[in-house]
RNA sequence: GGCGGCGUGGCCGAGUGGUUUAGGCAGGGGCCUGCAAAGCCCCGUACGGCGGUUCGAUUCCGCCCGCCGCCUCCA
């Protein structure tokens, strides 16, 4: 049995589903308003990982992620580039999947969108006016955080503390009562898109889309609600004091993963702008490294991704490949259950992908030292550590190499036969400039792309996306 | 100010009250090779500082120093 940390706990607990064999969790999707930048790749990376070793250990994983194709800065966006609300978060929609498949993350079960879900999010706000947990301010209803017990559970505070420790003053015009109450509802200014309500034409606040579509697809009590730490206060905390005061169960259990920091350790953040861009890391890397260098920091801790440490984790990927190619015959055949055993351990403890990571490290290593049907095994179970749980493919063919390149490498067979090593050179220096990797093997000299062929092209056929150049990334 | 986290060998990054090492990357030496590459073997005696508990602490406790997160939009 899984164990995770719970943030409302503040410990780690067992994960024991509310109906046995199934499993339900939510996690917060993406705003689309831009590019993904290197946060997003880590919370998708992370929650797919955990999804893949449910479903792998047995479970049915309902697994729902949302994303919101209504918000400010996606009208910000709009007004600035002269496109409609709609054009814009389609179009960083399709980019958001497109970036998610380059890294091996799986499309969630369902990915309820916002505006889909507005006469929904309308039913529970007239709820929560009605109950007396949300007034009408100046520009839109807003909730009452006072209103329901335990406000503050995830930031483990008291609600006099958060609104001491508030950094914002109240906006007296929007006519919020306390820097804790939030925007349910906001009345849509001229020229916005907007919806029709009992308060007013406008459209839903950010926080109360993920209490409808979780609840809707999931039902009261699902098992597991994550996202992002900088979610669990205020976001999570708004989700959870709507569906308290709405008379609903909400996430049984709440996860969090930790941020991506600069080199000097500072959280990317879009108020900082120190993002970096995702698209152009995978432009730049194998994106299997970057998948891989986030497996190997526990999910929790801060992970600073720079040059060096993605270059570390390509080095480690082409390990991987050339182990995969040597024991491409060990595909299929049952896993060494001991190394299998040692894994699970490792990733039942609260998720820690390194130490899992080392697990299938090691039967690399002991694959090679053993031979035979042992050595097949052991290998085996690094095959299903790697491509059948952690979503990181190894690969073991290349494309075929072009014409030209075998013909030099026969050539260079040829000088080799007849003991004419400066031409076999001669003729390696140039393959190698070519950007290949010259290997001479039993069947005489072998070439594969090294990760800096000039022709830039993944062995998958991988293509640059088609974003426009000037887009910052958010 | 409130609440929380972190500080491990050149870099990234797990873990543990003590006997033999996490793991990855980089580096040094060697084996293999026509020379390489890939692979294999060996190596460098890491746990922020000061106290305390203990037979023994990197691991527990206290204090200090440093870094970071949340209390505003954010994954």
């Amino acid at each position: 049995m899984l164990r995770l940390f719970d943030t409302a706990l503040g410990a780690v607990a067992p994960l024991e589903p509310r109906q046995p064999g199934r499993f339900s969790m939510y996690v917060c999707g993406p705003t689309v308003s831009g590019e993904p930048h290197l946060g997003h790749g880590r919370f998708t990376v992370t929650w797919d990982v955990l999804r893949r070793y449910l479903t792998w250990t047995g479970l049915d994983v309902r697994f729902v992620s949302n994303v919101t194709d209504i918000e400010d800065k996606i009208l910000a966006r709009a007004a600035a580039e002269g496109r409609s609300p709609e054009e814009v978060a389609s179009h960083y929609e399709a980019l958001w999947w497109r970036t998610l498949d380059r890294i091996g993350v799986l499309r969630p079960t369902e990915t309820p969108h916002a505006t889909a879900y507005v006469t929904e999010m309308l039913e529970l706000i007239e709820r929560l006016v009605d109950g007396g947990h949300a007034y009408m301010g100046g520009n839109g209803v807003y909730f009452a955080a006072d209103s329901i017990d335990g406000y503050g559970l995830l930031a483990r505070q008291s609600i006099e503390s958060l609104i001491a420790g508030a950094r914002v003053e109240v906006d007296e015009d929007a006519g919020k009562r306390s820097p804790t109450d939030f925007a349910l509802w906001k009345l849509a200014k001229e020229g916005e898109p907007s919806w029709p309500s009992p308060w007013g034409a406008g459209r839903p606040g950010w926080h109360t889309e993920c209490v409808v579509m979780s609840l809707d697809l999931l039902g009261d009590g699902f098992d597991l609600h994550a996202g992002g730490l900088d979610l669990s206060f205020p976001h999570h905390e708004n989700e959870r004091a709507q569906a308290v005061a709405a008379g609903r169960t909400f996430a049984r259990r709440w996860a969090h993963n930790g941020m991506i920091v600069d080199q000097g350790g500072e959280k990317m953040s879009k108020s900082l702008g120190n993002t970096l861009s995702l698209l152009e890391l995978l432009d730049a890397y194998d994106p299997r490294a970057f998948r891989l260098q986030i497996l190997q920091a526990h999910y929790r801790s801060p992970v600073s991704v720079s040059d060096s440490t993605i270059a570390a984790a390509a080095a480690a990927v082409e390990r991987l490949d050339n182990f995969a190619r040597e024991f491409s015959d060990a595909r299929g055949i049952n896993p060494d259950e001991d190394v299998i055993e040692r894994f699970c351990e490792r990733m039942d403890d609260d998720l820690d992908t390194p130490a899992a990571v080392a697990v299938a490290f090691d039967a690399v290593k002991s694959a090679r030292a053993d031979s035979g049907d042992r050595a097949r095994a052991v290998a085996a179970a690094v095959f299903e550590i790697f491509e059948g749980v952690l979503g990181l493919d190894l690969h073991d063919q290349v494309a075929g190499p072009p014409a030209a390149a075998l013909a030099q490498a026969k050539e260079r067979d040829e000088a080799r036969a007849r003991r004419d090593w400066a031409r076999a050179d001669e003729i390696r220096a140039e393959l190698q400039a070519d950007g290949w990797i010259v290997e001479d093997g039993p069947e005489g000299t072998a070439i594969r792309p090294s990760g800096t062929s000039p022709d830039g092209t993944e062995p998958d056929g991988t293509q640059p996306d088609g974003t426009q150049p000037d887009e910052t990334g958010e």
